[in-house]
DNA sequence: TATTTGAGTGTACGCATGTTCACTCATTTC
DNA sequence: GAAATGAGTGAACATGCGTACACTCAAATA
């Protein structure tokens, strides 16, 4: 129950961010024990530290306040991705690479990707379409990244749009299973990794072979 | 909202046991809109055709009843894999024929496969526990029939449980895209199928490449 | 036939919810 | 410095919820 205490220098603007930013968080915590469908206005609103008639300066619905949130974890995967393809050890093994790249970024934000694997399928309509939205922009993203390794520079884009989709639907799982793992398992977090290495190779030498 | 008449014929046991399957319908009718989750007690009565407090005559509590429909879920499934083993198509195309017992399983029990996708994720802590457990043992018993097939005889038991791990996770993606797919579609559901084959495919050659 | 059983009823309760409205009072604007 | 703005307040409301309790009345049992 963060209680936002109003900090005099601070803009009237920055102000209402930082309650609009307590919100969010407020919803991605609750969100975690029960699911963001079923936690109430007056739940978020109580732990984030204002009275419920509040949260409707900052959202007009819990709706908008899920949609929202969908933004916010997508744009942490983004910021995944980025950094990724600066690092120069992905053009001789993208496969070990996106494994270390997944764990980490999962632990990191692992809220949001808790939130994103649940209401995926889980949450109401409208942010289910959201985020499928989202993911189907990011196999095509993907897709580009791909596009540019050797060895794959000269698939056909379809395949190398399958790839992607193959490994994003990969990715998906292996946040599902980081997510569950539970906290004092550190040994679990190099299976997971290992377990999504294989799988990635899986995918990569089964495509080669498809070709020829 | 189907009311439940009683029929003077019928013995008491077989009139309890109508409206508890009235229940079991209605809680996956209604679960298939909003998520079994985020329905109430009084909600699921009122579509069965009773008046809540005789909804304790049949299950403790809303948790119980999720409980109840993951068996049921899951017996549909067996059922789906003790009919395919039948199938001699199945010795000389597995692929194939898993393809099409899959698709026309999800189509026949929609429903089932919905409520287990969502709550497989989405649910309470309990019915995802449940669901985690039954797909588990999902995924030992289809190793145990991938084992008997040729070519894979000779393989390592870990291997084989591998793959029907990697099986039993494609299982539950595309099964997600069936449950997804708008109804006046039929041709979505030939791209889903060929989807899964060329993903199967994938899993079987990359492991056989593996081996050598 | 008389008694017991138990599936389904109807009322009543306390509680949490979403949303409304008139309000305060510090910050921004003029 | 006076007026306007708008983030946050607090009381009030109608509604739906889970559950308790005393009940009916047909089927099962004796």
């Amino acid at each position: 129950m963060a209680v936002i205490e109003p900090v005099p220098s601070e803009s009237r603007q920055a102000q209402k961010e930082r309650t609009r930013q307590a919100i969010l968080a407020a919803a991605l915590e609750l969100s975690q024990t029960q699911g963001f469908a079923q936690i109430s206005l007056r739940q978020v609103s109580r732990h984030a530290g204002i009275v419920p008639t509040a949260f409707y300066r900052h959202f007009e619905s819990m709706d908008q306040l899920g949609l929202a949130l969908v933004e916010q974890s997508f744009s942490a995967l983004r910021r995944m991705i980025r950094d990724a393809q600066r690092d120069p050890q992905v053009f001789d093994n993208i496969i070990d690479a996106a494994a270390d790249v997944l764990v980490e970024a999962v632990k990191q934000s692992k809220a949001h990707f808790a939130f994103v694997a649940r209401e995926r399928v889980g949450g109401s309509e409208e942010v289910r379409r959201a985020i499928k939205h989202e993911l189907d922009l990011f196999v095509s993203e993907l897709a580009v990244v791909l596009a540019r390794l050797p060895n794959i520079e000269n698939w056909s884009s379809d395949d190398v749009q399958m790839v992607s989709r193959l490994f994003v639907r990969n990715m998906v799982s292996n946040a599902e299973e980081v997510v569950e793992m539970p906290d004092g398992r550190p040994d679990l977090e190099e299976q997971i990794k290992e377990g999504a290495r294989r799988q990635m190779r899986l995918i990569v030498i089964g495509f080669r072979d498809w070709e020829s």
